[in-house]
RNA sequence: GCCCCCAUAGCCCAAUCGGUAGAGGCAAGCGACUUAAAAUCGCUACAGUCAGGGUUCGAACCCCUGUGGGGGUACCA
């Protein structure tokens, strides 16, 4: 190869990134630089993760984004000394795919894998660092055999199970829909509003790690986004009560309902069952007739009625007397119950007691039907520890409202739900809430009536799916054993070739009339079975991909535990918002229960999370249709790899959404161009001593150095190219108007500027140092130390201030002493001048940047 | 309704611990080079930090209230 370091090239020589990945690209691809795990590496390591992509269509500009900070990280660690995995892969099963083989009546392992190809080439022109030989498939037989592996551990366990209950449906496609497919209450795909339908379904026992999911999350603490933790926890949505046990008259099993506030037990006045629930029905069936009759015209009504109809909270409150009698178990009183859609049969106990007085939804039910309302707790009187907030006037004082607000929720339509004072409630009259709440279980305890208990917002994850394109659920149907789980050796079960198969959905998954697929012998007693023929939702494969890359090419274990030990878990996850809560809620799940069984030793598997912003064109979300669409690859074909990658990481803080509108590609170019031609212009030998280069071009080298590092690790990226635009500014300026091309901080400056600029425009980069008289790979040179003698400035400017007030700057030595500082401060003109005729109260010195000087007139 | 985040030049964004409001870029203007243009190089201007209050010697930064924008969630007892 041309050594070009020596030969100056003429002014007209052009940067063209273009050319440049051309040159680059098949060495590196000879090269395989980032291979991680190679024998007898001493390294320390790091576990870098994108979030792997769904394959469909080619790369956007949102994984351009992801994959470029991604890759700045890896590299970063990478010249930091660390053998650094960064692995891909394919979300490659899914909904889309089959959506795409129905529509084309083609196979959706053509239109897969199509698109993986397409994705892979443009990923190879983005050169992210991946590590290629550990590339997998959630789709391929190698990797869902160990999907299955991992639901008969869970199954095993009894984490995984079937059960019956209410799942969203949509009457068009005939098939069940995940939550996240139900968008403000209709299909995403066909638009039909979506409605309840009961199935026998999977479902992993989410909810039994509800406490560790939730308590675990402090430990991300700092690590995580603020927002990602807060959903997280809103989402599991732990609430603390009681249970409380009520009898029904005419009934021999008391009704158990959950409750956040049993302190207002002697408020209760009536109790709600969910309309949906067997209880109600139970009820129902032991009343009247004509009760029955109207229970079973509303029940018909409630469940036909849309998600849309129950996204309205604003919407009236409806139900039906059913005619029955509960018993407070502390009163003694008669309370009557109801059945109503506002009380949902999957979350408590299905029932509630209703205490309208402090509850707002059960006053807006009392309020509709004229049910009573009795107030237990005084939220106007004092209560020791509760702070009342008193408004101030103007002076300061405190104005002390004309008249105590009435306790009455019916003539405000407002439940008081706030501190206070217990009334009207027998043993537990004056106590405060809190006390009152304390003294309420210790009641029902004594009584054994009820106890203190605990409820989540989150329910268990249904992972069934009536689908082709997933992992087949290992399970055999058989008449005599019943369930039956496919043993290890039978794995992978794979999926039935589609040709000859209705994809189209029915209610039933195609896998159901793959015939020879589905009859099968039972794996107990081989009689003729068959074939559970669900896929699982593609969540499952994802939730631990990040241990099979440890493994990907083993074909005797999911992933190998000595592997795990030595990477996992992941330093560093990076992608977007969108996953906050399933996909990674349901990893987290996954891990703590893998260590339950004693195959990994940590129980969270990302340590640290980066989520970064979308890609937005015009101040919107881009889409075809809109007509805002940033094509990346014509994106890349315009300003190449590097520029588009500096583009998204100067955009601003990586977590913040980009406006496409508002940033410069040909900026990025410039920028790239103006680096690229110092390398060339640089005449001094690879050998030149550094230090006999010019102070003042080093010191701004050093500085970047000694700060990258922590601006990295804060995912400060747009700062650090910020910086890098000032080194190659420093140099070229050098170079034209101060020592020189031969000066040897130039040399230093560009070899810096190529280190660090690797981590963002790796092309550029990489002929940078060739051009600098180096052979590749710049990827694999290690950060160089900052020379702390370059770090302090000769002199500092120190600023005087008076109140407060700016009034003169000093020069002076970095080490100056307060009381030398203070003196000069005094002995500067301005500063004389403004304190004539003023009384110096106090003078605080911050050695040495500041002084400030405090009077009084 | 509840929870979370954000607000700094025309625009995108910086500002380690509370200590000189400006690092960098875009757009703009001027100049050098050029027969000219592009490219390149150089120079210039532009805000007092959304509003109001508080704490402090000192606030873009901490606290309170409000406004504007973004996101999450939705009858969870």
């Amino acid at each position: 190869m041309e050594n070009t370091s020596d030969t100056p090239r003429p002014e007209s020589e052009a940067y063209d990134a273009t050319a440049l990945q051309e040159k680059w690209l098949p060495i590196w691809q000879e090269r395989h630089d980032f291979t991680a795990g190679r024998a007898g590496d001493t390294r320390p390591r790091k576990y870098v993760l994108d979030m792997f992509p769904y394959p469909s269509g080619d790369l956007h500009m949102g994984h351009a984004e992801a994959f470029g900070f991604g890759d700045t990280v890896a590299r970063y660690w990478r010249h930091q000394g660390f053998d650094v995995l960064h692995p891909v892969g394919w979300d490659s099963f899914g909904l889309p795919a089959e959506n795409a083989a129905i529509k084309r009546g083609s196979d959706p392992r053509e239109w897969t894998y199509a698109n993986i190809d397409q994705q892979k080439r443009s990923f190879q022109r983005y050169a992210p660092s991946f590590d290629w030989s550990r590339e997998l498939h959630t789709s391929d037989p190698e990797y869902y055999r160990w999907t299955q592996w991992l639901f008969l551990e869970l199954y095993k366990k009894g984490l995984a199970y079937r059960k019956a209950g209410q799942v969203n449906w949509c009457p068009l496609d005939q098939t069940v829909l995940a939550n996240e497919q139900v968008v403000n209450g209709s299909c995403e795909r066909c638009g039909t509003t979506v409605t309840k339908k009961s199935l026998t379904q999977w479902y992993f026992r989410v909810t039994e790690y509800a406490d560790r999911l939730l308590d675990d999350l402090n430990q991300l603490e700092g690590a995580w986004p603020t927002k990602v933790l807060a959903m997280q926890r809103n989402w599991i949505g732990r609430s603390t009560g009681a249970d409380v046990e009520f009898v029904i008259e005419g009934r021999l099993e008391p009704v158990t309902v959950f409750t956040t506030r049993p302190d207002t037990l002697y408020g209760a006045t009536f109790m709600v069952v969910a309309a949906d629930a067997a209880l109600a029905q139970e009820l129902a069936d032991g009343s009247s007739a004509e009760v029955w009759e109207r229970f079973a015209r509303y029940r018909d009504e409630v469940s036909a009625a849309s998600d849309i109809d129950r996204l309205a909270t604003d919407r009236p409150k409806t139900g039906v007397f059913l005619e029955r009698y509960a018993v407070n178990p502390l009163s003694g009183e008669r309370l009557p119950i109801w059945a109503s859609d506002y009380v949902l049969a999957d979350y408590g106990h299905g029932a509630i007691m209703a205490v309208p007085a402090h509850d707002q939804r059960d006053l807006d039910f009392a309020l509709a039907y004229d049910l009573p309302v009795r107030v237990v707790v005084d939220t106007n009187a004092p209560v020791t520890g509760v702070i009342p907030i008193i408004p101030l006037d103007e002076t300061g004082d405190a104005v002390w409202p004309d008249e105590v607000p009435a306790l009455d929720p019916v003539g405000t339509g407002v439940a008081l739900t706030g501190e206070g004072r217990l009334m009207n409630s027998g043993p537990l009259d004056g106590l405060s809430k809190l006390n009152a709440i304390r003294r309420s279980i210790e009641l029902l305890e004594q009584r054994r009536v009820g106890r203190a208990a605990k409820n989540f917002r989150l329910r268990d994850w249904l992972i069934s799916r009536q689908r082709y394109w997933g992992t087949p659920i290992p399970i055999v149907h058989c008449v005599e054993c019943g369930e039956v789980p496919v043993p290890a050796a039978d794995l992978p079960v794979k999926l039935p070739d589609a040709t000859g198969l209705d994809l189209s959905p029915q209610g039933d998954s195609p896998l159901g009339a793959a015939s020879d697929w589905v009859n099968t012998t039972c794996p107990t007693c081989g009689k003729p079975a068959r074939r559970d023929s669900d896929t699982m939702d593609t969540f499952v494969d994802s939730s631990w991909y990040y241990l099979r890359y440890l493994s990907a090419t083993d074909d005797t274990v999911a992933f190998d535990i000595k592997e795990a030990e030595k990477w996992a878990p992941v330093n560093q996850y990076v992608g977007g918002v969108e996953h906050a809560i399933l996909h990674l809620l349901y990893s987290r799940f996954i891990t703590k229960a893998l260590c339950d069984l004693g195959y990994v030793s940590f129980t969270e598997p990302f340590t640290s999370l980066l989520n970064q912003g979308m890609v937005l064109m015009d101040g919107a979300k881009m889409s075809k249709s809109k007509g805002n669409l940033v094509e990346f690859a014509a994106e890349l074909n315009t300003h190449g790899a590097d520029a588009l990658r500096v583009t998204l990481a100067f955009a601003g803080p990586p977590e913040e959404d980009i406006d496409w509108a508002d940033v410069s590609p040909t900026g990025a170019t410039k920028f790239l161009a103006r680096a690229w031609r110092i390398a060339g212009e640089v005449t001094s030998p690879t050998e030149v001593e550094w230090k006999s280069g010019d102070v003042r071009l080093r010191r701004i080298t050093h500085r970047l150095l000694a700060d990258a590092p922590g601006l990295v690790e804060a995912y400060k990226f747009n700062v650090v190219v910020a910086r890098l635009m000032e080194l190659v500014n420093a140099t070229r300026k050098a170079i034209d108007s101060g020592p020189g091309a031969a000066d040897a901080a130039v040399r230093e400056a560009s070899e810096v500027t190529a280190m660090i600029l690797d981590i963002f425009a790796p092309y550029t980069a990489e002929d940078m140092w060739e051009r600098l008289g180096y052979p590749p790979s710049v990827a694999l040179v290690p950060w160089r130390k900052a020379d702390p003698v370059l770090l302090v400035d000769e002199t500092v400017t120190a600023v005087v201030q008076i109140d407060g007030k700016m009034r003169d700057r000093l020069e002076v030595s970095p080490t100056v002493s307060a009381e030398n500082l203070e003196a000069m401060a005094r002995a500067s003109e301005a500063v004389a001048r403004t304190l004539a005729g003023r009384d110096i109260v106090r003078v605080i010195v911050r050695a040495p940047r500041l002084v400030n000087i405090v009077t009084r007139e």
